[in-house]
DNA sequence: GTCTATAAAGGGATAGAC
DNA sequence: GTCTATCCCTTTATAGAC
């Protein structure tokens, strides 16, 4: 039972080698190596490394994407969204730690394929929180603050410190274990200090 | 008298390509052509690719750390501190915007190293703006808050957006100017966030 | 589909002349 | 110091047998 279709494995190892090293760091030989077959095989499956490595981007996208854009339109409460965002994103990243990076670093050198690549998703829509917002400032709940700086402080108070886990472990002396705790005492401080940050 | 040194003219180069490409993605090639010379000669002032790049990485690290531990350390008030970093910060970045990305790379890619780089300029003493936050909540004037979680959303907050620039730039449907006004605008959106998150 | 063997290209590094 | 030429290892990619 426990016979992992060639292709499967293959994409396994790739996530996780790209993930890893990078586009440019990762190497064919041993994705082969970690899928348990040869470079022969690996380029039956996939013509050239760049497309192996867009296969592997678009499903990492695909991953992340649709969980933000969800919860995001969703018709909770504007706190409650923030308290649900940050619980899922915090889980998410606390199992993929490298993924920011990886994701951050592509969009940095191909910026042009990226706009394509997310409106194939049929582009990000911002209307249900921008009016959230604005309803919220005009019950005076709230202060005044677009929708572009609201998410933009959020994503960064999110991500940031998955992307620069290494820097603060080092900065703060903290090992894996310290740093999970104190990834998941984030999970109730930054939706405090978000909300906090909001007040009139 | 526009006649630069040869070394000087590779660590333009240097820096340039490695901050765009990362140390795998950039080629020697590459730089030697930038610095309008031949490989041949480049090995001759550098004896090999991971010298060069170190010798870059270090400049950068060197460039970046001091502005930012001599604000944190001085005696200002600390929302003065927290306007002057965000000043400083964005400015900073503002002709940089690569240079969060090229940094957390090298850091995810060799976290050992990095921490003895960092030793090296004798540590990161936080014991100043420790206290002052103590003393702040003692008074009443902030709530309590630990000072690598007080950082952390700090530096998430000023360096993130660069880092995520394209992706940004893509979902807000911004250009160059447009990214320019709005970092412009969060130099003074940023500290009022930061010190309104902190209100007890 | 999967392998062995090998071609072909890429890219870091050095020898040696000037 | 600077160049041309070249080495040689690494890495991607393909040919061809099973």
């Amino acid at each position: 039972m426990s016979e992992e279709s060639t292709e499967k494995k293959i994409k396994e190892a790739a996530r996780i080698q790209f993930i890893k090293k990078g586009m440019t760091g990762a190497r064919m030989q041993e994705i082969a190596d970690q899928a348990g077959i040869n470079k022969a095989l690996l380029h039956y499956y996939y013509k050239s490394k760049e497309q192996l490595f867009y296969s592997i981007f678009d499903d990492v996208i695909q991953d992340m994407l649709p969980r933000l854009v969800a919860i995001l339109n969703s018709e909770l409460p504007l706190e409650v969204k923030v308290y649900q965002l940050t619980d899922k994103y915090i889980e998410f990243l606390s199992d993929r730690p490298e993924m920011p990076l990886f994701v951050l670093n592509e969009l940095q050198r191909h910026p042009e394929e990226l706009i394509q690549r997310l409106h194939l998703q049929k582009g990000i829509d911002l209307s249900v929180i921008k009016d959230q917002l604005k309803t919220e400032a005009e019950k005076g709940t709230i202060r005044e603050i677009s929708v572009e700086m609201f998410l933009l402080n959020m994503i960064s108070l999110l991500v940031f410190p998955f992307a620069a886990k290494s820097l603060f472990q080092a900065v703060a002396q903290v090992n894996e274990n310290q740093f999970s705790q104190f990834m998941e005492a984030r999970k109730t401080e930054v939706p405090k200090y978000i909300m906090n940050a909001l007040r009139p």
